[in-house]
DNA sequence: GTCGACATGTAACCAGTTACATGATTAA
DNA sequence: TTAATCATGTAACTGGTTACATGTCGAC
């Protein structure tokens, strides 16, 4: 593997290590409070990554001895890590987002479903697009105006500004659907 | 592979299939100006699964010699393929929804970055918001009312939402940031 | 003693992407 | 003759997921 041309999540976890030295237990409870919504590696990928870094210099390992927990391995990033990240930082040709939702794509195929089976979809898309507002919204008041959480709190307006157009969209079909039930009624 | 536990992918090119014969390439222009927006797969792999399709029972190829271009052939979903798709529509075991959007990532890390750079990105992701969001929006008033498009219609409203949000999001990101700069001029 | 949090990985798999390959027909 | 559209695929690869495996420590 080129080191100009590494997955992003190799970056995502190079990354976080900006923010201080993490384990891979800690990266991945971070990933859950932070780019999770945008970026999530699975847990076994985050370990795999680890090395990965460690091996292109970019991150050095280090055993901590604990008593009152399992040991374990903290990392920190390098100075030619900071470097790598710098570039992809700032490299505009960046990979493309992907957003692949089976939930629309059952959607497209509503004439061939009864109406009680989408309406309880639409309902689920409802219900976790709203709690997902609602936990993004506790987030929000949590960082909102703290200067050092200024980026992140960019991006978490994303996420909320997302969940709440959908909530409010699934809101909309539903209504939709309602009416045209009537009329064909 | 297990008939119950199919990819996603084949279940869209089966639900296309719903909409008339079409050929592979039909499929792969279609889902350009259908699906697309929350499902696409690769060119390659819309052959591949048609071919599964044809394996399982779940459509039949025909072959049609053309004069005036490359022969083709097209594919008709059976009966079975009817029945699987319904079973898998009405399925509450929705695989989840992916979203991953690598200039969230990007701005999350955004204290690494050049304020000029950042603003680049920003500037990018408005203009591809606002870009779909008319392309989309002129589909709109194409299809706006009719009734054999109503579901296809709902999907198109969620791209739309999306793409809003995302750029008067893009804008808010962007006045944040001149903000800050005054600030600490 | 058992549950939950902490902690680190391996192995197998595969969906999906990218690049490559080929060729017909039509229109400019 | 060049480009665009139509048309169908193969081959190689890999990023990422899922399931599995193993264990420590503290609290109840």
């Amino acid at each position: 593997m080129d080191e100009r041309n590494l997955p992003t999540t190799t970056f995502a976890i190079l990354g976080m290590l900006t923010f201080g030295e993490m384990s891979g237990y800690d990266l991945s409870k971070f990933v859950e409070k932070s780019i999770g919504y945008f970026w999530s590696p699975a847990k076994s990928q985050i370990y795999s990554e680890l090395r990965r870094l460690v091996d292109l210099g970019f991150a050095v390992e280090q055993e901590v001895r604990q008593e009152d927990r399992p040991d374990k391995r903290v990392y920190r990033i390098t100075g030619e890590g900071e470097e790598a990240l710098r570039a992809w930082l700032h490299d505009q040709e960046v990979e493309q987002e992907s957003y692949k939702n089976p939930l629309l794509l059952k959607l497209f195929f509503g004439r061939l479903m009864d109406h009680d089976a989408l309406r309880a979809q639409l309902e689920g898309i409802k219900g976790q697009a709203a709690g997902l507002a609602r936990e993004l919204g506790e987030v929000e008041r949590q960082i909102k105006g703290e200067e050092e959480f200024f980026y992140p709190y960019m991006t978490l307006k994303a996420g909320l500004a997302h969940a709440r157009a959908t909530a409010r969209w699934a809101d909309d079909v539903l209504r939709h659907i309602g009416e045209r039930e009537e009329v064909s009624r």
